[in-house]
RNA sequence: GCGGGUAUGGUGUAGUGGUAGCACUCGAGCCUUCCAAGCUCGCUGCGCGGGUUCGACUCCCGCUACCCGCACCA
């Protein structure tokens, strides 16, 4: 119990903290603030940009994965193609006479056996001819059917030609809309992947947790196209040694290494498990503690019905064990369901060894006989007398998929034998996707990297952050501001911040040591004291954050060290 | 969304039907040759909107946000 209440007072003097300094607070908080919306201030911005520029990096430098950004507003064809309409909303509409808001497909229950499977065009023309009464007040006078719910709804131009659409839920969708534009860009050669950092909307019913559940979030995604029949060539060997806290659906949670759990069976894929290794290393290089974090396997009832099998990262902190990155392997599920909303073609060729020769023996019409003969349906009898066997004879009665019997002489139709010669063939490429939340990541950086020395209130603190996500990368202080020395850390400090990627801030109130703590406490990895000596000599002293150690360098010494 | 609690400078707090103190922080200056020292001066506040009242930070109503349960969480 007073463990809990300690952690509680903590994490409480950390959003204090992350408030006061302008790392992370309440949004539009002077209009009294928007429940699950955050902004990250004056320092929190770096700091995420700096996340996400390592998250970019680590990617890339993968080879053959590339960048792309797409609109947030999202019609609505493609959300219901990719199935977030019905999973996320429920289709609303309003009683035009009382206001009373009602779930168009309950009203319908007596009308259709299972109406919560309509399209939103099917569930409009079905209320339309339906016409229940509004069971508020008995009135028949309903506005156009609307999904409502989780994903917030907009509308896409004006008045009545606008069209429905959404904010996205997720950036996924984007990198399976631009399939054509990345196989092309890939030389239709398998695999390659496609990411996108961005934000996503979702309308959650209750935000809670702090940046743990938010309604509008930075997210991360990596869609990674494979062929399903060609088997993954992942080296996973520098893995072999590092053991990770697994916690599988089916079998005991334990340390394991990555490789073993594959070979195991544990983890059912070569290129999820490669993925569970490179997110690793990532978390390990934005400067997640390795011991709070652990990869949950989803129990098949978890899933969604799609994913082949799903890992999240989940990262251990104030509010507990926290899904943080999600790895799934999502099958040919999202790029097969856009294929049939729209009828593009959203496939990988994939030659066989050898060409495959096809013998053909059978039957087709005769066009010019057959045409003008049939007029209106010869394009059914081409389809039924290409099903014929080749022993079949003419004339025959052949009954058509649309019920119709026709007649169809000798001279409708003609042998067909030839060998046909296939080089290969279509498919959908399945898809491995690495989804991380980059608010939760950032939460767990701090969380992790926030550190309370000493006792009490007076505790020191200090926020020991990797230095590749450090807001601030360096402070310029002058010992006093007197005899020159803060003319000459004014220069300094100008100095570094025209370095390429560096950002120093200056301070020069206080005494040294408030300054100091002042540097600590957001994270900045060192402080550059302009002292008696820096005026004789040039030399400053360079001081680290989490040892307090100093050394004196050269300003060339202190910006090399900067940019490297 | 339901139930309970809370809301006074940046932070922590005191207080009243006649518009507010204190401490720390922050800023200016003095002092100080390196880890939240000291001294002087100064800035900053009653969550928002209605109502009652001559007058509301205070009383009443509504809203918002935060905290704790419950529900929700692809």
């Amino acid at each position: 119990m007073d463990d809990e209440r300690a952690a509680v007072e903590r994490l409480e003097r950390l959003t204090g903290m992350l408030r006061r300094r302008g790392v992370v607070l309440p949004a539009f908080e002077i209009h009294g603030g928007a429940k699950g919306l955050y902004d990250f201030g004056p320092v929190g911005g770096r700091l995420r940009a700096k996340v996400e520029s390592v998250w970019r990096d680590h990617w890339t430098s993968q080879g053959d994965v590339v960048e792309i950004s797409c609109p947030t507003v999202t019609p609505f064809a493609v959300l219901e193609a990719s199935g977030h309409v019905a999973e996320f909303s429920d289709f609303m509409t309003v009683c035009g006479a009382c206001e009373e808001a009602s779930r168009a497909d309950t009203m319908l229950e007596a009308h259709h056996p299972n109406p919560d499977a309509l399209s939103l065009a099917d569930l409009q023309a079905l209320l339309d001819e339906a016409s229940p009464a509004c069971p508020a007040c008995g009135e028949v006078s309903w506005s156009p059917v609307k999904a409502e719910n989780l994903m917030f709804d907009t509308v896409i131009g004006a008045g009545s030609s606008g069209r429905a659409a959404f904010l996205r839920p997720e950036t996924a969708q984007g990198m399976f809309t631009n399939y054509p534009a990345l196989y092309r860009h890939f030389r239709e050669r398998l695999p390659f992947g496609a990411m996108q950092l961005g934000r996503g909307y979702r309308n959650e019913i209750s935000p809670r947790q702090g940046m743990i559940r938010l309604r509008e979030f930075n997210m991360a995604e990596l869609e990674y196209f494979i062929d399903p029949e060609v088997e993954a060539a992942h080296d996973l060997s520098p893995w072999s040694n590092i053991n990770v806290h697994l916690v599988p659906a089916e079998s005991e949670p334990g340390p394991s290494t990555i490789p073993a759990a594959l070979e195991a069976g544990t983890i059912l894929h070569p290129t999820v498990a490669w993925f569970m290794a490179r997110t690793y290393d990532l978390m390990l290089a934005l400067g997640v503690d390795a011991d709070r974090l652990r990869f949950r396997q989803h129990a098949r009832d978890e899933m969604a019905h799609y994913a082949m099998d799903c890992w999240d990262v989940e990262l251990h902190g104030s509010y507990g064990w926290v899904e943080c990155v999600g790895i799934a392997h999502r099958g040919c599920y999202d790029l097969d369901a856009h294929e049939q909303a729209t009828g593009q073609r959203l496939r990988a060729w994939r030659s066989f060894d050898a060409p495959r020769t096809v013998e053909v023996d059978g039957w087709t019409v005769e066009g010019a006989v057959a045409g003008p003969a049939f007029r209106a349906l010869a394009g059914k009898v081409k389809v039924a007398v290409e099903a014929l066997d080749a022993s079949a004879s003419f004339p025959c009665s052949l009954t058509l998929e649309d019920g119709n019997v026709v007649e169809v002489l000798p001279e409708h139709v003609k042998r067909l034998q030839r060998t046909v010669t296939e080089a290969g063939e279509w498919f959908v490429p399945h898809v491995v996707e690495p989804a991380f939340g980059i608010d939760r990541i950032i939460w767990h950086l701090i969380d992790h990297a926030y550190e309370e020395a000493g006792e009490g209130d007076e505790a020191y603190v200090r926020l020991r952050l990797h230095r590749d996500v450090a807001p601030v990368d360096a402070a310029v202080l002058p010992l006093f501001e007197k005899d020159g020395m803060g003319d000459r850390a004014r220069e300094v400090h100008r100095r570094l911040c025209s370095l390429r990627g560096v950002q120093a801030i200056y301070d020069g109130s206080g005494s040294i040591g408030r300054r100091y703590a002042r540097a600590d406490e957001i994270g900045t990895p060192c402080c550059i004291t302009i002292d008696h000596q820096t005026l004789q000599d040039g030399t400053m002293t360079w001081r680290e954050r989490d040892t307090g150690e100093q050394e004196r360098l050269s300003i060339e010494a202190v910006e090399a060290r900067l940019r490297a």
